[in-house]
Order: C-alpha cells, then sequence, then structure tokens
RNA sequence: UGGGGCGUAGCCAAGCGGUAAGGCACGGGGUUUUGGACCCCGCAUGCGCAGGUUCGAAUCCUGCCGCCCCAGCCA
C-alpha cells in the first residue's frame, strides 16, 4: 500500500556502492551479505531500527542474505535478558535473519587459534604493561607513542605467556595480548590495540570456558569474515577503525584463510538521531532508573519496546527510516516526519470511534424523553470495505468542553449560546442555555436539534461549519485513556551542556483521562489494535496497561489542529 | 600541518562538469458531515566562505572557515 517499491526506495550511497559491486562482479560467487551486530547490553531504540531495517532491507533488495550476530565479547556487560528483548523487536520490525541467528561467542575457539597464528607470525605479543602504562605508552593526539618493552619478546615466550593466559594464571588486568602495528601512527587505533584482555567472568553462553576475551576490534572483522559478511555497514565512529579492521581481515585471510568466507569491508553511515528525545544509552537509562518514565518500554521512550507499546506500527518505522534516508552528515530527523508517517498509515487504517476525553453534559429539550435513536456511521470514511457501525443517539449527550464556548472569536465554528454546530453523523443543534455550576464553571448545555436535519437525509438546506463528535450518556462505555505527548519540550533536549536535560522534560508527557465515555462499539474490538478517536488523534489499545473492566488506549499522535495555530494567533 | 569525517532551504536529502529532484515543516487557495484527509499553488538566482580552471562549476583545483569523532584491557 503505502510500502514503495524498495529499489524505487533506496537511493543512497551505499545502496549505489552495492549496486556497483553487483554488477562489476567484484563479490565473485558470493551474494550481498549483511549483518546487524548489537552487543546484549541494553534496548535497541529507533535509532537502530535504521541499521537494522538497512541491513535488512539491502540485503533483501539483492537477493542476499542478514545475519542477526550477538557481539557478545564482553561477559561483564552482557545478558540473556537483553539477547531476548532484541530478538524480539528486530522481529517486530519485520527483520528476519532465518537461521542465521549467530553469537561473537560462538567463535572464541577459531579466534583463540587466529591470535595463536598471529603471534606465530611474530604480528601479536603479550605485553606485561597494566593499563595507565599502556595509556601513558600510546602517546597523546598529537604526539606518537612509545613501543612497549614486551614487543620484540620471542615467538615462544609470547606462545607460553598466552597460552598460561587461557588457562587462568594470571590476574585480570595483569597482561594482554596487542597487535604489533605502529606506535608513531596518526591513527590511535593502530598503535599495537590490544586484543585479547584477561576477564575472569562468566560468559552469559561460554559459561566459565574462558578466562581472556576478544577485543572489538579484533573480533568484529573476523567475526564479519568468517561469516562472509560481504558488506559490513557500521556508523561513522568507526571510521578510524576501518585500517584495523583491514588489518585483521587481511592477516586472517594471509594465515587462516581456511575459516574466511570473504574478504569483508565496512562502511560507515552517520546514526540517526530524533527531535525532541533523547538517544544515549546513558540518558535513557536515568529516565528509567530516576522515574522519570515508567520502564524501558514506557510509551514515551524511543525505544523499539517503548514505540511499540505506543502503538507505532513497524510499517510507519520503515516508512520514516526511507524518507529520511541515510548519508554520512551528522543528522538529526524532525519527529514531525515521523508522526506524518504514523498519520499517513493509520488515516486508511484506523476504524473510527467517538469518545469524549473531557466531557460536558448536552441535554436536547426537544428529543422525546427516553428515546435513543441509531446512527449508521462509517468506520473508515471513503473505504467501503471497512462496513459502518451503529451508534445510538439520545436526549442526553457528552461532547468535548473545548467544542463550546461562552464568548466566542469570529472563526470558531463550533458550539455558542445561540449557536448551531452538526454533532457527526446525527443532526444539528443549537444551543439555547448555559447552566453553570457554583463556581462557575459550565456544567451542563441545554439544546433543541433540528429534526429536518438528520445525516443522510437532510432537508433543512442548513450549513454549518462546525461538525463535532459526541456519545450518548446512557450508552456510553468507560475508558482509560493516555495522552502521550513529547518527552521533552525542546528538540534537542541533549544540546544543553550546562543545563541538566532532566529540566527539559515536558510535565505534560502523559495526561491521563479516567472513565472516558466512547461509543458502545469500543466493547468488540481487541488489545492491540488501533483506532482513531475522532477529531482526537489515533489511538491504541494497550494490551499492557488494559485491565480487567477498563481497556486502556495509549494515544499514538495527535491529529494534525488548524484550529490550534488559528487560536494561537488570536 | 596529530589522524579521520562532514558542511545543498527550518529538518532530512538527491545531485558526481550542462545550468538546484523529492519528502517533512511552513504559507496561500480549493474541497470536505473529522478545523482531519484529499487536491492545487508557493517556498535555495542558490549549494560553508574566497579565489581559480572552463563556453559552462554544487560538482574540478587552491586557500580559508565551521561542526563532529579518536588518547577503554567498552562496543
Amino acid at each position: 500500500m503505502h510500502a514503495k517499491n524498495d529499489n524505487q526506495a533506496m537511493t543512497n550511497f551505499i545502496y549505489n556502492m552495492i549496486k556497483e559491486d553487483v554488477e562489476k562482479g567484484a563479490l565473485g560467487d558470493k551474494c550481498v551479505h549483511t549483518r546487524f551486530p548489537p552487543e546484549p547490553n541494553g534496548y535497541l531504540h529507533i535509532g537502530h531500527a535504521r541499521a537494522i531495517l538497512l541491513n535488512f532491507k539491502l540485503a533483501r533488495i539483492f537477493n542476499g542474505k542478514f545475519n542477526l550476530r550477538f557481539d557478545d565479547t564482553n561477559p561483564i556487560k552482557e545478558e540473556q535478558e537483553f539477547v531476548d528483548s532484541i530478538m524480539e523487536d528486530i522481529r517486530w520490525l519485520g527483520a528476519d535473519w532465518e537461521d542465521r541467528l549467530f553469537f561473537s561467542s560462538d567463535y572464541f575457539d577459531v579466534k583463540y587459534e587466529f591470535a595463536l597464528r598471529l603471534i606465530k607470525a611474530g604480528r601479536a605479543y603479550v605485553c606485561d604493561l597494566n593499563q595507565e602504562e599502556i595509556r601513558e605508552y600510546r602517546g597523546t593526539l598529537t604526539e606518537p607513542g612509545t613501543e612497549s618493552p614486551y614487543r620484540n619478546r620471542s615467538i615462544e615466550e609470547n606462545l607460553d605467556l598466552f597460552e598460561r593466559m587461557r588457562k587462568g594464571e594470571f590476574p585480570d588486568g595483569s597482561r594482554v595480548l596487542r597487535a604489533k602495528i605502529d606506535m608513531t601512527s596518526g591513527n590511535l587505533n593502530m598503535r599495537d590495540p590490544v586484543i585479547y584482555r584477561i576477564l575472569h567472568t562468566a560468559h552469559h553462553r561460554t559459561g566459565d570456558k574462558w578466562c581472556i576475551y576478544p577485543m572489538y576490534d579484533f573480533d568484529h572483522p573476523f567475526s564479519d569474515a568468517h561469516e562472509g559478511i560481504t558488506h559490513s555497514l557500521c556508523s561513522i565512529e568507526y571510521t578510524d577503525h576501518r585500517p584495523l579492521y583491514d588489518w585483521i581481515v587481511d592477516n586472517a585471510m594471509e594465515l587462516y584463510p581456511e575459516v574466511v568466507k570473504y574478504r569483508s569491508r565496512q562502511t560507515e553511515f552517520a546514526r540517526l538521531d530524533l527531535t525532541y528525545t533523547v538517544m544515549s544509552k546513558r540518558k535513557l537509562r536515568r529516565l528509567v532508573e530516576e522515574k522519570y518514565v515508567q520502564g524501558w518500554n514506557d510509551p514515551r521512550m524511543p525505544t523499539i519496546a517503548g514505540m511499540r507499546r505506543r502503538g507505532f506500527t513497524p510499517a510507519a518505522i520503515a516508512d520514516f527510516q526511507e524518507r529520511v534516508g541515510v548519508s554520512r552528515a551528522d543528522s538529526i530527523a524532525d519527529l514531525a516526519l515521523l508522526e506524518h508517517c504514523i498519520r499517513q498509515e493509520l488515516e486508511t487504517t484506523a476504524p473510527r470511534l467517538m469518545a469524549v476525553l473531557d466531557p460536558v453534559k448536552v441535554v436536547i429539550t426537544n428529543w422525546p424523553e427516553g428515546e435513543s435513536e441509531m446512527m449508521e456511521m462509517e468506520n473508515i470514511p471513503g473505504d467501503e470495505s471497512a462496513g459502518t457501525r451503529e451508534v445510538p443517539f439520545s436526549g442526553e449527550l457528552y461532547i468535548e468542553r473545548d467544542d463550546f464556548m461562552e464568548d466566542p472569536p469570529k472563526k470558531f465554528f463550533r458550539l455558542a449560546p445561540g449557536r448551531e454546530v452538526r454533532l457527526k453523523g446525527a443532526y444539528i443543534i443549537k444551543c439555547e442555555e448555559v447552566i453553570k455550576d457554583s463556581q462557575g464553571i459550565v456544567s451542563e448545555l441545554r439544546c433543541t436539534y433540528d429534526p429536518q436535519t438528520r445525516s443522510g437525509n437532510d432537508t433543512s438546506g442548513k450549513k454549518v461549519k462546525g461538525v463535532i463528535h459526541w456519545v450518548s450518556t446512557g450508552y456510553a462505555t468507560r475508558v482509560k485513556v493516555n495522552l502521550y505527548d513529547k518527552l521533552f519540550t525542546i528538540e534537542q533536549p541533549e544540546e544543553e551542556r550546562d543545563i541538566d536535560f532532566i529540566n527539559n522534560i515536558n510535565p505534560q508527557s502523559l495526561v491521563v483521562c479516567e472513565n472516558v465515555p466512547v461509543e458502545p462499539a469500543v466493547e468488540e474490538v481487541f488489545p492491540g489494535s488501533r483506532f482513531q478517536f475522532l477529531r482526537k488523534g489515533y489511538f491504541y489499545y494497550d494490551p499492557v496497561a488494559s485491565e480487567e473492566g477498563m481497556p486502556a488506549f495509549n494515544r499514538i499522535v495527535a491529529l494534525k489542529d488548524s484550529w490550534a495555530k488559528v487560536k494561537n494567533k488570536g
């Protein structure tokens, strides 16, 4: 439907590059093969969705393959809980890794062998410098480093020491294995990078089998080449690591060709940020831990889990990613674009329902006492196949409090004393009397209806500008509604260097409406489905927040509101 | 002269020597029983700046300016 053809949608530089590779036969007998390599130490967010979808779609467009590989080389930070949530999120997004679920830790044996071969080739050595000394020897951004005094140990000694590291003879931090590259390189990553460290910590997959673990820069390129990844896509901050990536892959091909399926290449692209939210793991964790939100899946969070509970759809997220595009330039996508994508999808797919979020009572004084009438309304305007439903109309109704103004400005088209308005799908009513409580708050509007104006066979010839929604008081089902809005009040909450980003939280990011009257058709809908509450916005029947007898609906996004603009102009 | 990356509209982004796509946002009009949706129209004499090459430059050259990343035994 709204999803464009893949080939038309993709016009970014990575797509172009792969297309060229394919056309000139650069892949040999290989097909395009990509991967998404999350570290299982946190929840996925909308920024990750770009990487997931990009990798997955690229593989699909070129009839290639897409792997999911957990980068689990640091047992201190990684947990099974995150493996599970990450898989759930990726699956929900629609990226299918088929039978190719891998873990970096699956290759610890073969990586150990590779390390041995590097040592034997004189290209890696065990270094006894402690962490602080390694830092000192590394030099600075502007000064070259100094070679470690252990750099020229004999191959035999290195082999012996590395073996003893593996056996657990040395404490954490006492020794590391380093690649012997160039301590004078302007690129710090090439100054004899550490490739294995000692960590006497159990691993979520390999248990106590290992007490030495490979570093990312050694592990990642090797795993890519080992899996036969043709295009290794990563974010821009790894550009500096590319020479090391190539060094590792080249050495693997030379020293251990039997386990290398492809000479993988790394390509970097910019991360994706979004306005009115934060994306850093640290800040998201703070929001959760300090209880500014109710958890990682709070519908205000930019996490995949949060967006799923808010009611976003995978299709809208994918559409958003496509429209934003991919480049190497730092970018912050506009929340308005994401909102546009979900509105566009729901406009044609979400059935309409009437709910009055902030009710005020209307009594129709000339309506026959105790009578009611069924009004037929379209579920999705313009889509006959979506059918219609019956909505009970009566002499006592709720309408939205802000659909009435006692002293309205010229451009206000809704209800006001002496003015007429159409009740959507029903009759035109006229406000005859305003009743207020002791505090002067409007408590009831007494109106008359015009029997000639029944929707569908209006013989009155009347034209009113305003159309408002309503619910019959005697036929209202009560639900809970969570009105979610932007989590922050400014576009870039992370930008304010001197002010804690917490200060920019939107105090109105969640407004709860209890006992909201909704037309009775709501009783036939299911958790997990999406609706438009007429004129108010799109809502998601939240299976998590709903309770027995009290369904909860989350506002995904409000409808565009051009009245608000008029009103604010004065 | 540490190394690397990036500057096209308010936000994204195409373009790769032939005279600035597209989307969102914004503004105007039409239409409408959702102030929604839909349909028109408008929105960079200009591509960070300054020179140069060329019949012709966002694209090539030179020099500047600005922003981002890198000194984890994190990924």
